[in-house]
RNA sequence: GGCUAAGUGGCAGAGUGGUAAUGCAGCGGCCUGCAAAGCCGUCAACGCCGGUUCGAUUCCGACCUUAGCCUCCA
């Protein structure tokens, strides 16, 4: 089945059709590093690795960018606040940022590049953007002449002239039109800041990332896939458009898509309401799946309402996949043929990223599992198809500690001994004393099985 | 104010011109020393108003509501 997305271009869902023949190129607007990764961030890099892992399934080349912004005001306060310097805070916050979409089960992208990097690639295109008359010099700025790119606003819907009244725009003195943005700044002593034709300064907000594609796809390229999160549209995404195609011969990008954002209590995350839920925090008490697994809960386009019952169902509904999952399957079962074991669940997932159609799947099939080999093997792999692990992180943590596992099975050993001789109140004893060392017991069919709690 | 998206049972979400999948939760039962799990069964929904039609949740129009964007934002 091909894949079909929603462009957000064209309003339609539609195949994914490479520029070249069998390689797609997918790029993804990255962090910018100044502060803890919260779940926003977690959700704007989940959807894209479920979609790169599909097109993996699909094609023989994936080139996957997704840039590290470490160039930005907010970067420049957060090192004034916290006392340190710029490239401490950008290291810093970079090295959290991998390491927390590692554990989510993130596939690192092939491409990971940073804007201070890129420097010398964002001069030379807006070098290019100027000598097409696309962008003029002004006080030390360059500016994006948007009058003189005709589809401006397309993605967004938006024409600019009307919907003027109402909004209060200051308009900078060294801009043509309130609509123009910025190339180039310049930048005072104290901030970086790099040489350039215009005089030491640094890159506006959008440039960096064309430049970024452009750099490593070549110029007269077109992207198959752009992707973000729905407030970067406008103006993010619309003014790459239109540089990005004064750049080029070639249409800057084919598709793009867009994620919903996370509401907290019905009203986006936002510093000021301090309703910000970092993934630091998460981690503490729930394992890395079943947050994986939230944040597939809603399809990608729609917002994602998160509240408490969203991690309650998602740890349900995952510990019920692991019952039906024993370790011997999960560590028996090389990854060989994974790909005719996910065939059903790559097909509800190539009609536009229909994650909760796969989560519905997952719960259908552990019905099944649970008496049916084959549909376990399919389970397993399904699961870590969209990067859910089919063991319990505990379990395989301690499943080594043969010590502790020796422990843990002659308690077990004892409360069945007075449960033989009716004695209940002992036998509970030792359940809660399991308990307390965080391990539960299941008696059925005369069987005692016990496994690690879930978080 | 303008733009975009969306409004289906408690939640997540399919779907169709002839009254609506599925999963989770709930409820009832079986099982069980208890608990848990499992199994069986079950309740419950198409924002509002018009129009087209034999008939609309599905098509058209108005309205209402929600969220986002228009300022930094994933």
């Amino acid at each position: 089945m091909t894949i079909r997305l929603y462009n957000t271009l064209t309003r339609k869902k539609e195949a994914i059709k490479p520029f070249l023949d069998d390689s797609v190129s997918m790029y993804v607007c990255g962090p910018t590093v100044y502060g803890h990764p919260h779940i926003g961030n977690a959700r704007a890099a989940i959807v894209p690795d479920i979609l790169y892992r599909l097109l993996m399934a699909k094609h023989d080349s994936v080139k996957y960018i997704r840039n590290i912004t470490d160039v930005d005001d907010k970067i420049i306060d957060a090192a004034k606040k916290e006392g340190l310097s710029i490239d401490k805070i950008t290291s810093k916050y970079t090295k959290i940022y991998r390491d927390n979409m590692d554990r989510l089960s993130n596939l690192r992208p092939t491409h990971e590049p940073k804007v201070t990097d890129t420097i010398s690639k964002i001069i030379s295109s807006i070098e290019k953007i100027i000598k097409n008359g696309n962008a003029y010099v002004k006080d030390s700025h360059v500016l994006f002449d948007t009058d003189s790119f005709k589809g401006y606003g397309e993605l967004s819907g938006k024409k600019l002239e009307e919907m003027l009244d109402g909004v209060r725009i200051d308009n900078a003195s060294y801009k043509k039109s309130f609509k123009d943005f910025i190339l180039w700044k310049p930048s005072e002593d104290d901030t970086p800041g790099w040489e350039s034709p215009w005089g030491k300064g640094r890159p506006g907000w959008h440039i960096e990332c064309t430049s970024m594609i452009k750099d490593i796809l070549g110029d007269d390229t077109t992207l198959d896939i752009h992707g973000g999160g729905n407030d970067l549209i406008f103006p993010h995404h619309e003014n790459e458009i239109a540089q990005g195609s004064c750049i080029s011969k070639e249409k800057y990008c084919n598709h793009w898509f867009h994620n919903g954002i996370v509401l907290v209590n019905k009203k986006k995350m936002s510093k000021s309401l301090g309703n910000v839920i970092l993934l630091d925090d998460l981690f503490k008490d729930n394992s890395t799946s079943v947050i994986r697994l939230a944040l597939l809960s809603a399809h990608y386009r729609q917002p994602l309402n998160w509240s408490d019952q969203t991690i309650i169902y998602a740890r349900n509904l995952y510990k019920k996949l692991l019952s039906v999952i024993s370790m011997v399957d999960a560590k028996a079962r090389p990854l060989d043929d994974a790909d005719s074991h996910t065939k059903e669940i790559q097909d509800i997932l190539s009609d536009d990223l229909n994650t909760p159609e796969a989560i519905n799947y997952l719960s259908r099939l552990s019905k099944t599992a649970r008496n049916d080999f084959e549909a376990r093997v399919k389970l397993i792999h399904s699961m870590k198809f969209i990067g859910l692990s089919p063991i319990n992180e505990k379990t395989v943590k301690i499943f080594s500690d043969t010590e502790e596992i020796e422990q843990i099975e002659a308690l077990v050993k004892k409360r069945n001994e007075y449960r033989i001789k009716k004695d209940f109140k002992n036998a509970d004893v030792v359940r809660d004393k399991l308990l307390s060392m965080g391990i539960e017991l299941e008696d059925s069919d005369g069987d005692t099985t016990w496994n690690y709690l879930q978080d």
